[in-house]
RNA sequence: GGAGAAAUACUCAAGUGGUGAAGAGGCUCCCCUGCUAAGGGAGUAGGUCGGGUGACCGGCGCGAGGGUUCAAAUCCCUCUUUCUCCGCCA
C-alpha cells in the first residue's frame, strides 16, 4: 500500500510510476486526492464537535452533584451527539472509499528498476554456465518423467484434473530429495527453517497484496471453517511475511530471515494453453521461500543476497541459469523491484523462470503493520520485506530431468543430492 | 460438535455507567556508591490519525466489529482467540 502522504505531496511522481507500469491512474489518483482533502475536513469538523462532547458531558455528573437540573445540557449534548453520529458515517465512508484506492493501487517501482514496457525488455543481469550440448536428441522432462514411471499426469488427471501430478518412486524421492537439499542449504545459511499453514485467512492475503486485486487467481475454500474466508496459499511468503503482522519488531533482531516449505496453490486464471505439458505450471507445486524483515536502509543490498542465496542451489545443483533485472512494465503488483532467476530447459531452448526475488520496500509492511524500532523510545517505522524463492521445486525437478538425461532415457542424480536419494541415476 | 471461563500496557493485575484507566514488577534517567547488590528520587498507555514551523493542541485506542446512552473497559448483540471439561479424530 501506497502512502497517502506520498501522494499527496507528490501526486505527479506517482502518475508517472503509475505510467511506467503501463496503468494509468492519473485519475484514480486525483480522485483519492479529492477524497483526501475531504476526509481531513470532515476529520476536523468531527473532532472539534467530540472535544466539545467530551467537554460537556464531564459537566454532567458535577452538576447533578451539585444538585442542579441537567435535563437541558442533556437535551442539548443529544443534538450534538446526533450530528457527530452523521459526520462519523460520512467519514467511515470517504475511509472506506480511500483505502479501497490504496489497495488497489500498484507500488512505486524502485529508481533500480528499468522502465519498460514488457518483459522483452528485461535487463540481463549475469548468466551462469553453460547451456550444455547433447549429441543425441533430447527429451522433454514429461516423456522423460513418463519413460521412467517417476511423473503421471494421467492419473492425477483422473483423480483430480488438468495441471496437477502425481510424483512416483524415485520421481517422489527426487522432488522430496531437492526439498530437503534446499531447505537445509538455507537454514544452514542463517534462515530460520519454517513450516507454516498451507491455508491462510483473507486479511493475510490482503495484507501480501493477493487480495483485493487478484481473488481470482487463489484458491478460496468453500466450507466455512469459521467466519473468515480461508485461501489456500500461491506461495509460502503469504504466512511467513503474516507472522509478523501488526507488530512492532525489535530493531536490533533484524535482519529476520526464514526458509520455507510449502506447497503452493494457484489457479492459473489466464494461463489456458500456456505450458500445460510436464511440470512447469501446476495448480499445486513446492516450493522454498526464502523471506527477509530488514531495516529500510539496508534492503538493497539484502536484496543482492537473496538473489545470490537462491543462485547459490542451483550452482550447486549444477544447473545453467541467468539472473535478469525486471523492467516496471513485468514486476509484479507489492514489488519495486525483481530480480528473476531463470534456468536453462533443453526441450524449451531457452531460460525459463525458476525464482522471483523482490524487494517490496515498506508496501507490504504498510498493508500488515510489520514496523520496528532501534530504541523503545522511537517512533515506530515500517521495516522492508523481500521474498524470493529459494527456488521452485517442481521445476528444478523438470530442469534435472532435462539437464542431466543421458542417452539411454536415464537420469544422472546431480552429485549433491546423491545422499538423499541414495542412488546415482534414475533408471 | 457440546458445556463453562477468560481477553486491560513489556509482564502481572485492579476497575459493574460519570472529572485524568488504580497498583506492582520491569524498563529508562538521576542521586547515593571504589565496583556490584541494596536503597532513594523522577519518568514510563504504547500506538495512530488530524491541526501547527515548533514547544504543543485535539480525536480515537481496554481482543475485533456493531448497538444502547448526554456519557461505555463497564450494559446489549455478532465474531475471533486462549484455557478447562466432554465428544470425535491423524
Amino acid at each position: 500500500m501506497l502512502d497517502i502522504k506520498v501522494i499527496r505531496s507528490n501526486p505527479d511522481a506517482v502518475k508517472q510510476a503509475m505510467r511506467n507500469r503501463n496503468m494509468n491512474a492519473d485519475q484514480m489518483l486525483d480522485e483519492i486526492l479529492e477524497i483526501d482533502q475531504q476526509r481531513r475536513k470532515i476529520t476536523g469538523e468531527t473532532e472539534a464537535k467530540k472535544a466539545e462532547q467530551n467537554a460537556n458531558t464531564k459537566q454532567i455528573p458535577l452538576l447533578k452533584k451539585a444538585g442542579e437540573d441537567t435535563t437541558a445540557l442533556m437535551e442539548q449534548l443529544k443534538n450534538l451527539s446526533d450530528e457527530i453520529k452523521v459526520l462519523d458515517s460520512a467519514l467511515s465512508e470517504l475511509e472506506k472509499k480511500q483505502m479501497n484506492i490504496l489497495l488497489s493501487l500498484p507500488n512505486i517501482p524502485s529508481p533500480t528498476t528499468p522502465v519498460g514496457k514488457d518483459d522483452s525488455e528485461n535487463v540481463e543481469v549475469r548468466r551462469w554456465g553453460e547451456p550444455k550440448q547433447f549429441d543425441f536428441e533430447i527429451k522433454a522432462h514429461w516423456d522423460i518423467g513418463k519413460d521412467l514411471h517417476i511423473l503421471d499426469s494421467e492419473t492425477a488427471a483422473k483423480v483430480t484434473g488438468a495441471r496437477f501430478h502425481f510424483y512416483r518412486n524415485l520421481g517422489a524421492k527426487l522432488e522430496r530429495a531437492v526439498i530437503n537439499y534446499y531447505l537445509n542449504t538455507h537454514s544452514a545459511n542463517g534462515y530460520e527453517e519454517i513450516l507454516p499453514p498451507f491455508i491462510v485467512n483473507r486479511s493475510s492475503m490482503m495484507g501480501t497484496g493477493q487480495l483485493p486485486k487478484f481473488e481470482e487467481d487463489a484458491f478460496r475454500l468453500a466450507t466455512k471453517v469459521s467466519e473468515e474466508d480461508y485461501f489456500l496459499i500461491p506461495t509460502a511468503e503469504v504466512p511467513v511475511t503474516n507472522m509478523y503482522r501488526n507488530e512492532i519488531l525489535d530493531g536490533a533482531k533484524l535482519p529476520i530471515k526464514h526458509c520455507a516449505y510449502s506447497a503452493c496453490f494457484r489457479a492459473e486464471a489466464g494461463s489456458a494453453g500456456r505450458d500445460t505439458r510436464g511440470l512447469i505450471r501446476q495448480h499445486q507445486f513446492n516450493k522454498v521461500e526464502l523471506v527477509k524483515f530488514v531495516d529500510p536502509e539496508t534492503s538493497y543490498d539484502e536484496l543482492e543476497q537473496l538473489t545470490n542465496d537462491a543462485e547459490r542451489v542451483l550452482q550447486a545443483l549444477g544447473l545453467p541459469h541467468r539472473v535478469i533485472n525486471l523492467v516496471t512494465g513485468d514486476i509484479g503488483f507489492s514489488s519495486a523491484k525483481t530480480y528473476d532467476i531463470e534456468v536453462w530447459m533443453p526441450s524449451y531452448g531457452r531460460y525459463v523462470e525458476i525464482s522471483s526475488c523482490s524487494n517490496f520496500e515498506d508496501f507490504q509492511a504498510r498493508r500488515a503493520g510489520i514496523r520496528f524500532k532501534n530504541h523503545p523510545r522511537d517512533k515506530a517505522q515500517f521495516v522492508h520485506t523481500l521474498n524470493g524463492s529459494g527456488v521452485a521445486v517442481g521445476r528444478t525437478v523438470a530442469a534435472i530431468l532435462e539437464n542431466y538425461q543421458n542417452t539411454d532415457g536415464s537420469v544422472t542424480v546431480p552429485e549433491v543430492l546423491r545422499p538423499y536419494l541414495g542412488v546415482d541415476v534414475i533408471r
